[in-house]
This record gives C-alpha cells, structure tokens and sequence, in this order.
DNA sequence: GAAGTCATGTAAGTCGTTACATGATTCG
DNA sequence: CGAATCATGTAACGACTTACATGACTTC
C-alpha cells in the first residue's frame, strides 16, 4: 500500500467523498500533509476499491457525468488503523533550497542576499496563510484540545507548519546576517 | 535539467569525483541537501556528460574496474552558476509523519504519545548529529563565515538543519503536553 | 575464509507530473 | 459569450527504488 493510498483514506475516515473533492483537498498547501495529481488519485481509488478499502455509490451529480461516491469499509478503517501508528520509516531529505544554498560560493554576496530575502518573503505569506487557518479553528471552536475528535491533529499539523515556517524565517534573517557582516567589514570592525 | 543534476554539478565544482564517492556523499544524512542511490548516479552522470557538463578520465582503481574520475567543464560551472540563483519553484509539500498525525484521533491518547515519543527521539538523535557537525566545521576553521568559501554555504545548510529540528522537537513537547491534558482532566483542573 | 569496501553498470517496477480528452452548468 | 467549476478518466514521460550482476582487494 502506497502513502497515498491511506492519506486518500484518512480523508475518507472523517467523510464521504467523490475523487474530485479528494484531489482539491490534496493540492491545497494548507492541508499540509500530502499532495497528488487528480489523475493519480483516480487511480489509487481504483487500486483501494480493488483491495475492498473503499467503496462507491454512483450519484447523480451537476455535472454530465455520474459522481461516484467513496467511502470507507470496516476492512479500510482497520487498515488504516494499523498504519498510523505503524512504524514511520526514515524520509529521504530533498531540498532544493539548501542545494541551492550550497552553491552559494559561487555566487556573488549581492545575489545570495536577494535570494535569501525571496525565499524568506515566501516562508512569510505561508506563515501568514497557517496563521489565518489556526485562527479559523480556534474560533470555530472544534475540538482542538480533544484527541478524540477530527480537528486535534488537523490542528497539531497545522502547528508544525507554523513552527517550521517560524524557523526557516529565523534562518534566512541569520543568513542575512552572515552574508551583511561581509558586505562592509571595514565599517562593521570601526565600530566595535 | 533535473535537480539531481545540478546536485552532482555542486559536488564536482568543489573537487573531481568518482560516482561511487559521489554516491557515497547523496547517501549520508548530514549532507542535507538531496539523496540518491547509485543507480540514479551512473545514469546522471552519462547525461551530464552527453551534455558536455562534465567529462571524465579513466584512472586505474585498487579494485578490478576502472575508475571514472568526473570533473566539471567551463560549461557545466555556466550552467551550475546560472542555476544556483535562478527562481526556485515552489516545493510540494510531502510529509508521511503529518499524515500520521492527521489520523490520530482514531488511536488511543497512549498510542499517539508513544508514537510522537519516538518521533522526538530520531530528531534528537538528527540534532545531535548535525550539532557535531557543525561544530567540526567551525573547529577546523574552515571559511565559514566568507560567503565567497565553499564551506559558507555548506555550514548554512547545518544551520537550516539544527533549527528545523529544534523546532520539530519544541513541536513534538508541545504535542505531548496537548495529549497529557487530555490524560487526567480532574487532576489538572484541580491544580487550576 | 567470510564479510566489507571499492567500483560500475542494467532491469523492472512504482510514484508522480503534465498533457490530452470530454462536456454540462453557472457566473460575470 | 467566455471562463471557471464540477467530474472522471487515459497516455506519455520522468524520477526514484530495489534487485540483479560482477569481481578484486582488505580486514577480521
């Protein structure tokens, strides 16, 4: 079973939905979790229903085309269980931006800088967009606090996003400082 | 061009490499920056050279095969150069450990909190690692600070790692307090 | 003498992206 | 009347993993 497999079933675990709002709920960054293609979610609803996961109910929809819509069977919610708290193996470490940043030496201070400062803009508008969220969920009052309810680990995750845009933003102003300590060093030893 | 790439052509614009030291180097952790397996590498490294990136000369290894020692072309440092600062495309978000999370309202307050437990522990034991690192980088008194030396982009990358996994940690505290509330409501209200 | 390191490659399969394809309804 | 939304699917391609294959030298 693939990792896309049970997020499409952890959103099925709370709801019952149709591919389409599977895969708009997949491409929003806020989701914060996991993001597919519609033509791969199509897909791994197929490879779900093939192992008896999930099942569907055609429904007659706005569109021309019939609406199928998923949900969980007792044997998906057993093996989805089993998987959240299964051992989580080591991610592989991809980033673009520290490659980037290692190449750094080859590029003028000047540059490294308006790098850095587009890259710290952008983990800015995403903290603000985590924010924005956490707040909707604090005053709609779901049950954050509660373990036991949907919204808790929605919540936690949202947490970690805002706690990891937070560091990344601290980074890139250090980062900053770093490549101005440079920028005039002259001046900066007149004024110690 | 694809990332991993440009991910070789940084390697090789430090120093000359074999694509088994550059396999060795995707492979560790604390490189931070990118993985890949060495079939991946092999693979690149003919494109890169088809490319005129890179070329190699052959060179008598201990084992019973030659050894291919890749070095950078003036092209491939045109192309890396021009790379390192070009803009960076928003990276999809895939995080196997936020899935798991988003499903623990379906376990047991215990189950989470040994889960996010062991969590924390991998990132303390990441912590410990990239701190011992780093402190070698700054021992033997490589250009650290000079944006203009290799080793002031490479440290950089050490510095995103020690606060993304501070923060991952400070996030894994506060998720076990959250579950611990949750343990004995009577006692803690009345402490309040 | 068994295991590990050095060293390079191929093959099969999975995972993911982008583009192609269709077509009714709704909103500006 | 054009664009966006709803809704499902296929095809081609690229990225990545795992396993297969070989073989000398070194270390325990």
């Amino acid at each position: 079973m693939s990792t896309l497999g049970f997020g499409i079933l952890t959103l099925l675990a709370r709801d019952s939905l149709n591919g389409y709002e599977i895969s708009r709920l997949m491409q929003v960054p806020v989701g914060y979790m996991w993001t597919a293609s519609h033509s791969q979610i199509y897909g791994e609803l197929a490879t779900l229903e093939g192992d008896r996961l999930v099942r569907h109910q055609i429904v007659a929809g706005p569109g021309p085309r019939d609406t199928k819509r998923y949900t969980l069977t007792a044997r998906g919610r057993r093996a989805l269980i089993n998987w959240v708290d299964s051992p989580l193996a080591a991610q592989p470490a991809r980033s673009e931006l520290m490659l980037r940043v290692r190449g750094f030496w080859l590029l003028s201070p000047q540059r490294c800088r308006e790098f850095i400062e587009s890259v710290r803009l952008d983990h800015e508008q995403r903290l603000a967009v985590y924010r924005a969220e956490a707040q909707a969920f604090t005053d709609e009052a779901l049950g954050v606090s509660d373990p036991a309810q949907w919204a808790f680990g929605s919540y936690a995750t949202l947490q970690a996003g805002l706690r990891t845009q937070q560091a990344m933003i601290d980074w890139c102003t250090w980062l900053l400082a770093q490549l101005d300590d440079q920028r005039s060093p002259a001046h900066t030893r007149s004024l110690r």
